[in-house]
RNA sequence: GCCGGAGUGGCGGAACUGGUAGACGCAAGGGACUUAAAAUCCCUCGAUGCCCAGCAUCGUACGAGUUCGAUUCUCGUCUUCGGCACCA
């Protein structure tokens, strides 16, 4: 054994060892309880960061504490590689998407590797592969046979200068992410996948999720954002026809003084000449204009005929409810402004209490109250008289009480190239026609030009365009979209359940592992791809491909790394380097120092893992992520601190190094023989594994549990042993120690157990176990208080009596010269902790 | 606006179901070893006051309340972060 602790030495040649022997390797073992942990799986950027190496450092301390534990466990990694990185790649430096990827892969699968992750390998997906994509087609053509995937023209982000449509995220303050042009609304036909028929689903499902954070549960119900309330026919005046309006306030309909539609509302289009509608639909959605135009009609309230008049207006949504309100401005804010701003009236129905409304509104009273003016209505309170006009409504078939959804079905195609072509081919005769199961998998042709511009490079690709109908064997051409990538990540955790070169929808594999008992990664995917994946989770069982309803058991969100930031006024994020003494460098300004954020290139915070382990050692970089920080809160990323996780594996080094001959069987220790010190050791062991076991067993606590193993590695450091079985004691405690930190660092761990005269891994030990007995203290410190002051520590011994502990407080002299004098009312007795003491 | 968090030393963070606030680490200061430095080891380290070996008072964003006792529970206020946001 190396007096000196070199990790690159030592995690190098572990890191061969346990390849070498398949010690992540997995199978189905019914001997042993399962244990399904996993990451989400990055995008093979070319590097990975410090995100990353959180991530899966969590992740990875969680599967080899498992696996010490007795589980079966599966840890596999993969690919999320298909995306637009490797397109806009290919435009920009002329390398084909697929040699990207694959290379990107390899030099992130090393890097993986050097951190010490134990991941079965064998399990890798890409999802770019034909063997992976193959089965997103086919679940394609599953879901269009359920009428779950369907085509319909719909408003899309453009990019005109692109070509293309962008997604959600691409846009930012209404411009390109790329080329920074203005983006505007376009009417394509696109693929969707009809997730609102599970909404209900969905949203009831999240009772099932007790293992996941509060608030990834309140950001699914919020986006699913249900809402009950009325749909209500009002006529139009002169017309046969009626306008159907959803309200969740049908309380309020006697204070209606107009109706608002929205601009692409077929009514609009047919009472208002498209040149003047045109201005309006370019501000919708603009949360900052209130705008409308008076159709010239009338509509007629159903529940007092009135007549009021219909505008169309910018802020009404097409895409929610009915596309078409009904105002009451004096009970909606909105409603008020728009009101206000044409001169409309504003009629009070609803009063708080008994007190009477302002003789004029400054602003919409939107609280419940009692209606009035509402008659046969009117004294119900809101929430009754929602009720009641629901039911008025619909007995005079003038409406019905409905549920109304924000969650929108999700659109899915994309007009790139580097993604799962959609497995449908379209025939002037037979229209959309799937292609046939036996077909699949629908290849990506590699032969493709990437010019940045037009669409889809698909549409240029002959071969792969003009296929044979499969129904009619006419010409026909291929769908060019290809799916969004949110597609793959939905179901890849079903397919990590089989070897790669199996089909993914075994029962017996997927039972034996799904759902996931441990899901870890970012909050940046609280809604959209766990959303998805429930939902896919939910279609596949409906397939009858099995039986569970959620996919993620357990799910932590660990929190982003952050660093420090140096900024300049004029030059904006600055390397460290560029701060000279708190002054810019390049002009002199004040550099305003100390803001923390998530590292990021932009802000010249990143730290390079690389770099990170060239210097310290995987081991040290997964201590640190590890101690500084609670995996679910930020982690501020601290240079000293990694000195600081280094010093503490180092001193670990030192200590084996010297007490390494000391080797001994350990088995019977004989108590009544040891010196003071070593009895202390003995107890201070015990209790750090109870302590250790149950800081990850609850919320997985790593930093506290690293904080504990520090605390006994203090109380090791000056012990020395006097006799045959004080020896036997340090043996045990450096053994445990070493047992314990093997999850956090494991190569380390791993050498200096062998060193210790192991022959075998220290991952095929049992989690070392604690005995309380010999974890108890001999003596407690009994605290003295008087009126909830802290005025005495006694030392007494264990399982004292509380009236002897009472009496034995009483007695203390300091205890006395407090209370002589005074009338002692009460005593409180916390049993073996606590004695307070109430004078006056 | 709605929903969800968070506020504890110079810093990151501890404190189980109300019971010694500040574990552990970082930084800082002092000391030992050394020709010197690095490394290592030891000590101090919330604030204030004092006739300082010790003791007292204050102290977990702020203000109330419940309690023998509150970082922890209740109500109110402020600050801050994240998500959603014209969803009728």
């Amino acid at each position: 054994m190396k007096e000196r602790y070199e990790p690159k030495d030592v995690e190098l040649k572990w890191q061969q060892k346990w390849s070498g022997a398949g010690a992540h390797n997995t199978d189905i073992d019914n001997e042993k309880p399962s244990f399904y942990c996993l990451e989400m799986f990055p995008y093979p950027s070319g590097k990975i960061h410090m995100g990353h190496v959180r991530n899966y450092a969590i992740g990875d301390v969680i599967a080899r504490y498992k696996k010490m534990r007795g589980f079966n466990v599966l840890h596999p990694m993969g690919w999320d590689s298909f995306g637009m990185p490797a397109e806009n790649a290919a435009i920009k430096n002329k390398v084909h998407p697929a040699k990207w990827t694959y290379e990107n892969i390899e030099s992130m699968k090393m890097q993986l590797n050097r951190m010490g992750f134990s991941y079965d390998w064998r399990r890798e997906v890409a999802t770019c592969s034909p063997e992976y994509y193959r089965w997103n087609q086919w679940l394609f053509l599953k879901f269009l046979e359920r009428d779950l995937a369907y085509k319909k023209k719909s408003f899309v982000n453009w990019c005109g200068s692109c070509e293309t449509v962008l997604a959600n995220e691409q846009v930012i303050d209404n411009r390109c992410w790329r080329c920074d042009s203005v983006v505007v609304q376009k009417e394509l036909e696109q693929w969707f996948f009809r997730i609102t028929k599970y909404a209900q689903e969905l949203l009831d499902g999240c009772d099932e999720l007790k293992g996941w954070p509060e608030r990834v549960v309140a950001m699914q119900k919020n986006w699913i954002g249900r809402s009950e309330g009325v749909e209500a026919d009002f006529a139009i005046e002169g017309s046969d026809e009626k306008i159907r309006i959803y309200t969740t306030r049908p309380d309020t309909l006697f204070g209606a003084t107009f109706v608002c539609i929205a601009a692409a509302h077929p009514l609009s289009t047919k009472f208002i000449p498209e040149e003047k509608l045109s201005g309006l639909k370019a501000i919708y959605g603009d949360v900052e204009k209130k705008e409308g135009i008076f159709t010239g009609r009338y509509a007629v309230n159903p529940v007092n005929n009135e007549k009021i008049p219909i505008y169309a207006a910018n802020f009404v949504l097409m895409e929610y409810g009915t596309g078409a309100i009904m105002s009451v401005p004096a009970h909606d804010q909105r409603d008020f402004e728009f009101a206000k701003k044409y001169n409309l009236p504003v009629r009070t129905v609803i009063v708080k209490g008994k007190t009477d409304m302002p003789f004029e509104l400054k602003e919409a009273f939107e609280d419940d109250g009692y209606l009035v003016d509402s008659a046969q209505f009117s004294g119900m309170t809101s929430s009754e008289a929602r009720q009641s006009i629901g039911k008025f409504l619909e007995g005079k078939g003038l409406g019905k009480v409905t549920v109304n959804y924000k969650l929108r079905d999700w659109g899915v195609s994309r007009q790139r190239y580097w993604g799962t072509p959609i497995p449908v081919i379209y025939c002037e005769k037979c229209r959309a026609v799937p292609v046939p199961e036996k077909d699949l998998p629908v290849i990506l042709p590699e032969n493709i030009e990437f010019t940045g511009k037009g669409g889809s490079p698909l549409v240029d690709a002959s071969e792969f365009l003009h296929v044979k109908c499969p129904a009619c064997g006419g010409s026909a051409r291929r769908e060019t979209d290809t799916m969004d990538t949110f597609v793959d990540s939905s179901w890849y955790f079903v397919r990590y359940c089989s070897k790669k070169d199996e089909h993914p929808f075994i029962k017996e594999n997927i039972n034996a592992w799904m759902p996931v008992h441990q899901y870890i990664g970012g909050i940046e995917h609280a809604v959209l791809h766990l959303l998805y994946s429930r939902f896919f989770t939910r279609v596949m069982r409906d397939l009858g491909l099995f039986s569970f309803n959620e996919p993620f058991e357990n799910l932590l969100t660990q929190g982003m790394v952050c660093k420090e930031t140096y900024r300049c006024p004029e030059h904006e994020w600055l390397f460290p380097e560029e701060s000279d003494n708190g002054s810019c460098v390049h002009c002199g300004r004040d550099v305003e120092k100390g803001r923390v954020e998530k590292m990021s290139k932009s802000k010249k915070n990143v730290i390079d893992p690389d770099e990170l382990i060239n210097r310290y050692g995987a081991d040290t970089i997964r201590l640190f992520s590890l101690f500084a920080a609670p995996p679910e809160k930020d982690l501020e990323w601290s240079d000293q601190g990694v000195e600081g996780a280094a010093r503490f594996l180092n001193r670990i080094w030192t200590i084996v190094n010297k007490n390494s001959s000391a080797v001994s069987a350990i088995e019977h220790i004989d108590i009544q023989s040891l010196s003071p010190q070593a009895a202390g050791l003995l107890r201070k062991t015990h209790q750090t594994i109870r302590k250790v076991t149950t800081d990850i067993e609850r919320e997985y606590h790593f930093n506290t549990a690293i904080a504990a193993l520090m605390e006994l590695i203090n109380e090791i450091s000056p012990f020395t042993p006097i006799s045959g079985d004080d020896k036997k004691v340090l043996v045990f405690s450096l053994r445990s120690m070493l047992m314990m930190l093997a999850p956090f660092t494991p190569h380390i761990a791993e050498e200096l157990w062998q060193a210790m005269g192991s022959s075998t891994s220290i991952f095929s030990e049992a989690w070392p176990k604690w005995d309380d007995d010999l974890a108890k203290e001999n003596e407690v410190e009994l605290v003295v208080q008087i009126n909830g002051k802290l005025r005495a520590k006694l030392s007494a011994p264990v399982g004292l009596m509380d009236d002897d502990a009472a009496k034995m407080a009483l007695e203390d002299e300091a205890v006395k010269s407090f209370i002589t004098g005074k009338e002692i009312k009460k005593v409180v007795v916390v049993k073996g902790r606590l004695v307070n003491i109430v004078v006056v």
